[in-house]
DNA sequence: TTTTATTCGGATAAAATTGTCATAAATAAA
DNA sequence: TTTATTTATGACAATTTTATCCGAATAAAA
């Protein structure tokens, strides 16, 4: 469904999320032991997403990641994807066809746009706010 | 969404369905020109889904692949892609956790069983002969 | 029975993705 | 200003996925 790069990088976001809401910066090593993902690569991944302007870092001590309270409920888990997967997620022909197209589709494009549209939907009605929250009253997890 | 190798094997199994509907064996060459796949890949995973009973092989001279009328029709999408990715996409949870929980779930769980199950119900419910008749009327295309 | 056409299957290769490492740049504190 | 700490980044490595190649097996036709 998403990158493997996507879900290290919705993960990140989330546990930052948390951590920012209680005004505490978050080291690279911090959220990758919150996420299980790995740190080096996930350094690149938030590289990208601090260029994307939908994460803040600071270089040095006392740096790290953090987001702002107020963004964290305008940036949609969608933004996210986008930022890492682009958009074939949202426009991408379920076949792998070069480009959806509603005048010659593929055979299957009638009942896969649905569910498409569907996902696009739920990604950007959830903001990293929204799960933020329901990590930090314990009731889901990052990792297994 | 789904691998290439999946890709290939869905529009391969339409297009075969539409010349086995005129009881017309095809040869693999055939199939990856009127798919767009590669040959040597199309038939490695033409192989799989031979072992997995859902198209008939005969080799020799006048040989190639069909699929019964039959069959056709009760062989849905879904069997497809479980045959290649396996049930990753109906079971899969989608930050990546080895495993998709209810007890423990991830922060997306909520949202994103909804949509999974409604493309998993999507795929169970299309045949590929819905398909191949799609094919075969023309509205759609299966290269671009 | 021999020839020919085709799939089958394993080895190999190429490409993309995922992941690591080392060094540079930045920044705060001493 | 120097030092310690942390992100930024580009090169490299490992793994997975995608794709190719070729000889073996199979079966129809000559
Ligand atoms: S053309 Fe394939 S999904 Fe739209
Ligand atoms: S636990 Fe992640 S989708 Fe169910």
């Amino acid at each position: 469904m998403f990158s493997k790069a996507c879900e290290h990088a919705i993960k990140a976001m989330i546990y930052i999320a948390t951590q920012s809401l209680e005004n505490k910066r978050v080291k690279i090593g911090d959220v990758a032991k919150h996420t299980g993902s790995p740190e080096a690569y996930t350094a690149k991944i938030m590289g990208t997403l601090n260029k994307q302007g939908i994460v803040s870092s600071l270089t040095g001590p006392y740096g790290g990641f953090e987001i702002n309270a107020k963004m964290m409920k305008q940036i949609k888990v969608s933004d996210i994807v986008f930022a890492i997967d682009g958009d074939s997620v949202y426009n991408g022909c379920g076949l792998g066809l070069n480009e959806c197209s509603e005048e010659k589709p593929c055979p299957i494009h009638n009942e896969f746009v649905k569910v498409r549209s569907e996902l696009k939907t739920m990604l950007e009605t959830t903001s990293v706010f929204d799960l933020a929250t329901k990590l930090q009253s314990g009731e889901v997890t990052l990792v297994r």
